[in-house]
DNA sequence: GTGAAAGCGCTAACAA
DNA sequence: TTGTTAGCGCTTTCAC
């Protein structure tokens, strides 16, 4: 900027003012300072302003797994909505593991952001509640607000999963299992709470819990999917569209039919879930809508006498192809 | 850190030497001061030391589109690296658009990051090459690099076009064609250019080429589809896994069959892409390698006496069940 | 309409 | 082993 300042023949003041005031400086003046700007190649030390204590355009984003298809379109739909506010994303994964979360936390702390969205573990509430009364506004995805008083943008799971709980129960359907993915987190026990709720209400069993040991597209799921079979449910439920595309495919490498011998129920409604054949019956959530509204609360958060909010997106029943009556 | 310095009844020399040179320091005092921290809830301030000119963890990512699971999958590969260095990822999509890349890259200059990866749209060579000549190292992802001299963690697209190629030729087939979106990239012209070679060595017809409007899942694929059939192609192999997956839905609503009426071939093994049915035959890409690539050429383009270096991956053919003899 | 100067939190060179 | 100090690039207040 000093650089600036000696090439158009002006004060380094002048120069702020053509940045931060542009109307109060004399238009040769000013032409003469932009064209300093170009000639020099001048770009403005975002680090100088924050030291100044100017807000800061950085947003953090914690979520599990940056590169599942999920918390991608998440990041997405945060980017596009930070983007009308100049702000950029500083993304990290957490592969679901508590120490990573506490890490990334803090490493988003030193470049004080202008907010944190994270889609936590569970394990480090303390924490988050720390970093919002330090003057960070932290908005949680994907969870509630437990104990700490913090703003949300939340997807109602346990309705999730009464959907399909209830969506089976209409097609005949009393034994019906449960399959996650080794995981504890919230919204997956929201869910299997929804889907017994609608299970015992209508007098069937619970569901049978069956868990995967890995999450991904494969790993883990055959030896899941054996001890489901060998629990003969006529359906199940999967923790998401990923697990319900492994599941269906082992199902069918054993010889059996999806849905003939066997529904299968997603969640998320990702993309391909309607390009798969057969089609896949899911528990759709508004992905994109979810991160929007959890920058728009980030950043209304700046603003003055601020109230925790809480947005809660209420998930929707896609019924396809791998659901069918009992029978 | 003036705080905590009060705090431990120390200078804040000697709290700078607990951070950066804790040797030095006397352990009781050492102990006491980080107390203090504790106590006070110290953060540092990665603002301060960035205006040092210590160098930075941050490092910019640059892609089409960062909800896209190819690019998520590519975001994670770079994140996996760059942890292991203490860095984070600022991610920005550009929507394959000139100006929000040369936004993007503003930006992103502003917090003088450590490095910038892109996957460029091809608009901003000169303004990289600006970038890299001032100090930020730049590496081309999924691009060569054209003119400018920059590090660059590249695929083969014409070795990928020329597989796909290759593979429908033995198969039989004779009339190919291309689907690609309505961009012009580099990567696309390449595989086009592999898969016309490989054609047109055969002595077979160049492949027609067909634009589907847009690139996602749905939308423009229809039209783009009526205008595939009305060539009457017997094979058609598409810019990406997704658009193939759409195209295989429209031609099976049309009553055709994949892969008798239509061989179809995709590009880049998705984890999905396994898992339809019938199973994608694609053009697979080592996605996570390649973000893991990029992230050790830019952290090596920080050591001194550095030469531009291009690691360039073989894509590989994943022969599954849309591509049958042609008859 | 323009300039001078202080200070944000930190590091590193030097002094004690 | 610990303390003092200058200065990184910017914004902002105040004086001219």
């Amino acid at each position: 900027m000093r650089d600036v300042a000696a090439a158009a023949g002006v004060s380094v003041s002048t120069v702020a003012n053509v940045l931060n005031n542009p109307g109060v400086v004399a238009v040769a003046t000013r032409e003469r300072v932009e064209a300093a700007m170009n000639r020099v190649g001048f770009v403005r030390s975002a680090a100088a302003r924050q030291l100044r204590g100017l807000p800061s355009r950085l947003v953090g984003s914690i979520t599990l797994d940056q590169g599942n298809p999920f918390y991608a379109e998440l990041n997405r739909g945060i980017e596009d909505h930070l983007d009308e506010a100049g702000c950029m994303l500083l993304a990290c994964s957490t592969d679901q593991r508590a120490d990573r979360e506490l890490r990334a936390l803090q490493l988003l702390e030193e470049h004080s952001p202008r907010g944190v969205i994270i889609t936590p573990t569970g394990a480090n509430g303390q924490r988050l509640a720390a970093v919002s009364a330090r003057g960070t506004p932290v908005v949680l995805l994907d969870a509630r607000q437990d104990g700490a008083d913090l703003c949300a943008a939340a997807v109602d799971h346990v309705l999730g999963g009464r959907l399909a709980g209830d969506h089976l129960l209409a097609l005949g359907h009393r034994r019906v299992a449960f399959l996650t993915a080794g995981d504890d987190i919230a919204p997956v026990r929201e869910r299997r709470a929804g889907l017994a709720a609608a299970l015992e209400g209508a007098g069937a069993g619970p569901p049978v819990e069956v868990r995967a040991v890995e999450a991904g597209f494969s790993g883990g799921t055959d030896a899941a999917v054996s001890k489901l079979l060998a629990w003969a449910p006529s359906a199940v439920v999967c923790v998401n569209d990923i697990a319900a595309l492994a599941v269906i495919r082992a199902v069918q490498a054993r010889g059996l039919r999806v849905p003939g011998d066997l529904s299968v129920v997603g969640y998320d409604d990702l993309p391909f879930a309607a390009h798969v054949r057969p089609a896949l019956t899911t528990v759709a959530r508004p992905i994109r809508a979810l991160g929007r509204v959890a920058a728009e609360l980030l950043l209304a958060e700046g603003g003055g006498g601020h109230r925790h909010r809480e947005a809660m997106f209420a998930p929707r029943l896609v019924v396809r192809a791998t659901t069918a009556p009992i029978g």
